[in-house]
DNA sequence: AACATGGGCAACCGCCTACGG
DNA sequence: TCCGTAGGCGGTTGCCCATGT
């Protein structure tokens, strides 16, 4: 965070330059992004700024109206399937958090990125030096190996079967184009976050189904605000009083046409989803209601985790090509 | 109560890419 | 083909605040 301030050191001989204001964003500010960007919608980032009377440069303006204006956002805690799905995707996607974020609906990358590194990197580096006394501390950095140190041990058969589809990403033999359409291809396929109660439905995602940013407090229809403007969005979840909802994850799913599916109840207490066996392992000697089933189940979720991955490396490129465009996951770069 | 410390997170910075002239 | 501009993204900074001493 920045105080606010005034751009005084800018050599722009243009006034308006050498004015726009840096730091935090008064609720004036914020008001006055939020009134442009419901009426007029989005069009070039700096015409956003001149035109809202904002003196903001045009990468300010969208950095605000990502990371903290856009109705749906969710804000509040990361769940625990969030938190758990976070730590999956960073496993197989690095820090691509734009990727990670698109696959977490009212997330930010910037958000998912704050995430991981004050709350997810130190619980895993804490628990790597719990695991493995002798372990480097130094260029620490989470990644798969982290997390078998951390406890994701598998037999051999499937530790090599996951270390086969990672090398996907690292191939040098691969031109760069290639290695971006099977990247692209993978990255489309893993697994998303749902709102809980905006489940895709005819439109996809982001319908009009649940509580939404209600016509009664925002003047906007429940069509969805930004749809009528240039399909930027359609209606999201924002609570009765203006706060944002926050939705339990009921589920994880990646919608019928999908080979990849995976449904999980957002509890910790049940079932033994892949996600809920990381948790209990990434969560060890937390305070998490485990129960004997669970403890029994971890080495078995685990596998299914991988097992998972597995089908993902099974899928041939050609498959992989064909299915890419169908799928309805919100892509973010869509509506901004 | 005062101060020190560390975590969380909003915002900026700089680089890269896409696109239009 | 080159160049300028805008958007997107990951890394980093720095302020606020809760907690500890």
């Amino acid at each position: 965070m920045r105080k606010p301030e005034v751009s005084g050191n800018n050599n722009n001989n243009n006034n308006i330059n050498n004015k726009l204001r840096k730091g935090l964003w008064s609720p004036e500010e914020d008001d006055k992004l939020m009134n442009y960007m419901l009426n007029s919608g989005q069009g070039c980032w700096s015409d956003v700024a001149r035109n809202a009377g904002l003196q903001r440069c045009g990468k300010s303006c969208r950095l605000r109206w990502i990371n903290y204006l856009r109705p749906d956002l969710k804000r509040g805690a990361f769940s625990q399937q969030e938190e758990e799905l976070i730590i999956h995707l960073h496993s197989l996607l690095g820090n691509r958090w734009s990727q990670i974020a698109a696959r977490l609906p009212g997330r930010t990358d910037n958000e998912i990125k704050n995430f991981w590194n004050s709350t997810i990197k130190k619980r895993l580096k804490n628990m790597s030096s719990n695991t493995s006394p002798n372990g480097s501390e130094s260029s620490y950095e989470p990644n798969n190996r982290d997390l078998n140190m951390a406890g994701f041990t598998t037999s051999n058969t499937q530790d090599q079967q996951h270390a086969d589809f990672m090398p996907m990403f690292n191939s040098s033999s691969q031109s760069p184009s290639m290695h971006a359409m099977v990247l692209n291809s993978i990255i489309d396929r893993l697994p998303m976050l749902e709102h809980g109660l905006n489940m895709p439905c005819s439109g996809g995602f982001f319908n009009s189904t649940g509580p939404c940013f209600s016509s009664s407090q925002s003047g906007v229809d429940n069509k969805g605000i930004y749809l009528e403007n240039g399909g930027v969005f359609g209606s999201v979840n924002i609570g009765a009083e203006g706060d944002v909802y926050v939705p339990p994850l009921e589920s994880v799913s990646t919608t019928s046409d999908h080979n990849l599916k995976v449904e999980s109840t957002c509890n910790t207490d049940t079932n033994n989803s892949y996600f809920d066996d990381i948790n209990s392992i990434l969560l060890n000697n937390c305070n998490i209601n485990s129960n004997n089933k669970r403890a029994e189940n971890r080495a078995g979720g685990v596998e299914n985790l991988f097992q998972e991955e597995l089908t993902i490396g099974e899928w041939d490129l050609e498959e992989l090509m064909k299915d890419v465009s169908s799928f309805p996951f919100l892509d973010f770069s869509n509506i901004q």
